[in-house]
DNA sequence: ATGAAAGCGCTAACAA
DNA sequence: TTGTTAGCGCTTTCAT
């Protein structure tokens, strides 16, 4: 407000009202109560700091005080609604605790993981999450040498704890309900329900390969290699490998998880090409939730991991100190098809 | 690596290599040009450090040099297309800079922004970039007080630059693509293009309202007040308008600008109980864009915003320490129906 | 109930 | 080519 060039400090707080640096910074700081300044100087600090418009530097009480206040959390990307979910969860959560959350994307990078890993140690973050890493051990490794407490989010970690979608209930769940609502066939090989997506060596897509093939032998009909398709995320892929298995078998199968909402979008590029009736003999769910894909030419049953409680347990395993290699699993949800999942911040647009 | 207890500093490498603290700072920080340091004494210097797994401490620079390298943004919402993109292009490019990003949410409360603004003021940052503010001014005249740069993005500010997607220019491109494809419809009333979703008193709406209005009257038939219907953003309302406007016309208008995703989300759950011909009769556009909805189940023409170029003009604007009001606008891409768009991190999944 | 002074880790004059 | 020193803004003993 003054016309000074220079930010106001609490040395100008004490000029201006006749007291200490030292019971300024108490006041300011919160600790009036441990250094029992009278109520009077403390209201008139109070005033003038706030008619000065004071605002503390946390460069210098970080550095006085070895604690930044700072949080830091790594996904591979923003654009990305599961990374994206993970990080509003992460931003609430954090100011919610009185830290300052510190999100960095890393474009799938092992590089600029670690780059980015050394920058928020740089700057003194007290921990760090770690979210979607593709060498998960690496990272592990620069933050034990930083002794910095971190936890793994969706991609576990070897040497600290993790927290991920419970891959296994999510997909287990997913395959019964295409299975229930998979039509009779009378082709045989259509007649099955397929995995498609995914690359077999992911820690997710291997659970929820498992969890398939158990549900299948469960309903009396177990798996054969070829009905998994692991061709990778990339949607251009997975539309390859759905047009050759629909020449295969001469049609959709009678039942299809698509593993997560990138190769849906591929499968979506071969699929507007069909009418409208081969979606009858096909019963279709996909891992993972975007509220359009409910709403699309066919019904889809969804998989929507819960991110807000995925933080959550990061956070617990942060605050207790644990640093053991646990792995903590959360429930992800079934989303009916035609269904608006309506979460906490559905109606801020 | 030392099992030592404190992170080490360049006093540690000082004392290890036997020369002084400002010769291991300038080594260290890169200006071992400028205090020309023998290339021995130098080499030395960055073995030990890195033995040592050294990282400078960013607090303590940042005091000293008083630019803490860091830039912050503030957001209304991670959980969102639009700006998790905005997210995105903002990292990479402070990346580029060798600026460490920052990004805020802020839950569409002013009191919030309030905070968050406050709290970023008191880490330094260099420079803010406020998208989607409520309350412009009132933040703006924050970082004026704080003498901070800072650039507007989405909804403009008052005294300071902002850029904004030209949404006359989208929303003119879009109101005349679903004109052109407008079916002839007997029913008078049904027979002409409605606006749908936002508030009129919104600059972005209001822009787009004005351009809706203006694509009309170039095609010859000039919108009446009731074609305009800015019922608001939320789903539900949404859901209700039109749900009305249905009742009211018997059956869809010819066409339809839906003002962005969350109106059409809502668009959804009254489109979802109309049958598969009911859209022939209809041709719907929407401002904005999700990959889904461009396979529904009715061709959906729809405006992709610039994100990159937004944040773009936003660091030139700030580079060029612009702080006159100006507003730069981007143009907005129009998406064909049945269509992945493709953008520079679609690969990444 | 408050003040004086040291020091967090770093950089930038100024010396040498 | 390198070392010495002051000080960035704050917190925290230790005095008083």
């Amino acid at each position: 407000m003054a016309g000074s060039n220079r930010k106001t400090t609490i040395y100008d707080i004490a000029r201006l009202s006749g007291s200490s640096p030292s019971t300024v910074s108490a006041v300011l700081s919160g600790k009036s109560g441990v250094r029992r300044i009278k109520d009077a100087t403390r209201e008139m600090i109070e005033r003038i700091a706030a008619e000065a418009g004071y605002s503390p530097n946390m460069q210098a009480r970080g550095l006085r005080r070895a604690r930044s206040g700072l949080i830091g959390m790594i996904i591979p990307l923003h654009e990305n609604r599961f990374f994206s979910s993970l990080s509003q969860s992460f931003d609430t959560q954090a100011r919610e605790r009185g830290l300052v959350p510190v999100i960095a994307s890393t474009l799938r990078s092992p590089e600029e993981e670690k780059r980015v890993v050394g920058t928020l140690v740089s700057y003194a973050i007290e921990s760090l999450i770690i979210c979607g890493a593709t060498d998960p051990d690496a990272l592990g490794a620069m933050c034990d040498a930083a002794r910095l407490p971190h936890v793994f989010v969706d991609l576990p970690g070897k040497n600290a704890p993790s927290v991920v979608t419970n891959n296994y209930a999510g997909a287990h769940l997913l395959t019964r309900k295409i299975l229930a609502r998979m039509p009779r066939v009378k082709h045989k090989a259509r007649g099955k329900p397929y995995f498609l997506g995914g690359s077999a060596r992911d820690y997710a897509t291997a659970r929820r390969i498992e969890a398939f093939r158990a549900a299948c032998r469960e309903a009396g009909a177990p798996a054969e290699p070829e009905q998994v398709l692991a061709c990778g995320y990339a949607p251009h892929k997975v539309a390859v490998a759905l047009e050759r298995l629909h020449k295969r078998l001469g049609g959709l199968p009678a039942a299809l998880f698509i593993n997560s909402m990138n190769p849906l979008e591929g499968a979506m590029s071969h699929f507007v090409k069909l009418p409208a009736e081969a979606f009858k003999e096909s019963a279709i769910g996909a891992f993972d939730y975007d509220p359009f894909a409910s709403y699309l030419e066919f019904p889809l049953d969804m998989v929507r991991q819960n991110t807000a409680g995925l933080i959550a347990a990061a956070y617990d395993l942060l605050e207790s100190k644990t640093t053991e290699p646990v792995i903590v699993e959360v429930d992800p949800d079934l989303v009916e098809p035609r269904t608006l999942y309506r979460g906490p911040m559905s109606n801020l647009g």
